[in-house]
DNA sequence: CGTCTATTTGAATGTACTCAAAAGCGGTGG
DNA sequence: CCACCGCTTTTGAGTACATTCAAATAGACG
């Protein structure tokens, strides 16, 4: 539970709390935390591994929207506040360990702890302007410059993701990331 | 006043709070509601015209990220919650009317009206799943099948705003959308 | 009617994609 | 230990989608 602390600051109560209500899920790779279809019915708090949220477009192609590491949280905020069925899949990118907070527990959550609120409220807001700043530069640059942004950003990512991952996050080909990479010198 | 009617479902009583403390407010074609550096104040709830929420890349590009016409809301969520400066502008496309909803309102209203807490929440969230559509949208399609879409799903807007406005929105050049209208037959 | 802005069209160019094949690389089993 | 399998990455050639820049045309408004 440890790793909780990394996000959320909590007085001793409210982690008794937690952890009393958290439940301890482990993922091996290439399993899912939440399928196309489904209603997301919790936040996942990882605290080993990697997960990437992806969507499958009619072609059959995936497009990752975001990754997520130790101390983030993945899971559709869309499906999960309006209970419809998600559009997404969310899957394991490594053997991985979450900390699961079923629906009803963050209502609980929500009305017993203030700060608990806040912390959430201002997350969904963080990811909102970020989705905003991907979109933006999904538009006005070029897939140089994104990858260049996405190494500069997410570091690690970088060394820990395949080449098609980080493709599929930054909305080009694996071919043309492995140009980019070699310094485009070898291009067509 | 009526127009609120049209979002927010409200009690006379609560209609009454807010006619005392919404201010309404004009603005002529070109004029701004926020600019970038600002700090976002207020919810502007649009009761007549068309505004263009955008910014200005480091190439002096305008890149429009939504409309909003009647009946509908504009402000930078991002900055009116963190209450750090805005990177965006938001600017009358139309003579327009709006009401202002100050931060310090909001926050009565957030306390008093629990029905106002969740439209705005919902609200956020409807926003935050939109982005995420669009970007997908943005990876995933040609210029052309945005363009179709686009006129689906606001045709309204596509005969209202200029070839330059809707351009900016799906990500490509005026020109290109010219030829996009006039069924890309007179492609270069 | 003239001026200003928005749209259309043309030609050349650039960015990224597709498809295909070759090379590299990590693990597993003989 | 190395040979082979499966997967990822690299490289090449051809092509598609969209851009730039420039010029011509069309609309809107005083």
């Amino acid at each position: 539970m440890d790793h909780l602390d990394a996000f959320l600051t909590l007085s001793p109560i409210e982690k008794e709390e937690l952890t009393k209500r958290a439940s301890l899920k482990k993922y091996k790779r290439r399993q899912f935390l939440l399928s196309e279809g489904e209603v997301c019915q919790n936040y996942a708090f990882v605290s080993k591994g990697c997960f990437k949220t992806y969507k499958v477009d009619e072609a059959g192609k995936e497009h990752n929207i975001m990754f997520a590491v130790e101390n983030q949280w993945a899971a559709d905020i869309g499906s999960f506040h309006s209970e419809k069925p998600s559009a997404l899949y969310i899957e394991a990118v490594e053997p991985s360990e979450v900390l699961l907070l079923h629906k009803k527990d963050m209502i609980y959550f929500y009305t017993h702890f203030y700060s608990f609120n806040r912390t959430f409220r201002v997350m969904v807001e963080d990811n909102f302007v970020d989705l905003q700043n991907r979109l933006i530069q999904m538009i006005s640059t070029t897939a140089e410059e994104r990858y260049f942004d996405f190494v500069k950003r997410f570091p690690d990512l970088d060394n820990r993701l395949s080449n098609a991952q980080i493709a599929s996050y930054i909305g080009i080909t694996p071919e043309f990331l492995s140009r980019i990479r070699n310094g485009l010198a070898n291009r067509p």
